[in-house]
DNA sequence: TATTGTTATACTCTATAACTATA
DNA sequence: TATAGTTATAGAGTATAACAATA
């Protein structure tokens, strides 16, 4: 019988770089995320498509891919899913033939308002000890090292 | 030929979520750190066993991964490939015969100081819009995150 | 030639179940 | 019976190369 009361370990240099601390909180809200959407069956990232989706619909799938960091060749197999079990439409495009455009079917717009309100308490949760300032400060530093990437 | 200037995509109810932004900061910031860490053949989570061992000389194996997160299971795979490149040795205990207490050898411990100085400029740059102020809030509260896991 | 979507493939990370040897 | 380490395996996530159709 282990208590989880383990007297906290000493991480050496490892404790003092930023990147842990942001693996960590990001693990333990991807974490905490996959189980509050259990019921759903549906994925973090097939969330993001479908949000993407949701606010632009007829958008290619390539840019929606982009627009999340998704490369192409990972898009077919995720937006195959969401065809199969209809909850996104691949609708040919007019012009280019050669692009998909995407849009969410009436039971993906119903799938998608279902996740958000099991996503609404879990943010809840995980920012608990956040008040509103220090979470618009949290975006706006998270913001600004992600946008290093480019 | 794609100018990287694509405007900016509505994410739609996914850029109102912390977890989001969370997530591509985490991105962003392993990708870096994978680019930066290229030479030394050493990666992120083998690097966090590294400096555990460091910081514990002699600490058990299930008990460094308990510290950061990694299951007995996985450490195995971790930790053989470690001993096979003759970074940690694994030194049989003495008390209880079927724990295994890990150790750094000497190329390990040169590996690690050497690891550590691709490290510092990594963090460095990805860090490079935030003070100092800001880098400490970040990280007191990315800690309030991560402590909800438990 | 370049681009969209596609297929195939591979590697890492993570998770679970079952085994062994010790305790 | 419980624990430490191990083995095997499976599912995601992510990455690259190559192809067809179209531009």
């Amino acid at each position: 019988m282990s208590d989880d009361l383990e007297s906290p370990v000493d991480l050496g240099a490892l404790g003092n770089f930023a990147g842990y601390h942001l693996r960590r909180a990001a693990v333990a809200f991807a974490a905490n995320f996959a189980n509050a959407m259990q019921t759903t069956k549906i994925r973090q990232v097939q969330f993001g498509i479908m949000s993407v989706i949701a606010a632009n619909p007829g958008m290619n799938q390539g840019t929606v891919g982009r627009a999340l960091g998704i490369q192409r060749a990972n898009m077919v197999t995720l937006i195959n899913e969401l065809v199969d079990r209809d909850l996104v439409a691949r609708n040919g495009s007019v012009g280019d033939r050669r692009v998909v455009s995407l849009s969410l079917t009436t039971a993906g717009e119903a799938a998608l308002a279902d996740c958000i309100t099991h996503i609404v308490p879990h943010e809840e949760a995980m920012l608990a000890h956040l008040d509103a300032h220090e979470r618009e400060q949290l975006i706006v530093l998270l913001d600004r090292i992600a946008a290093v990437g480019a």
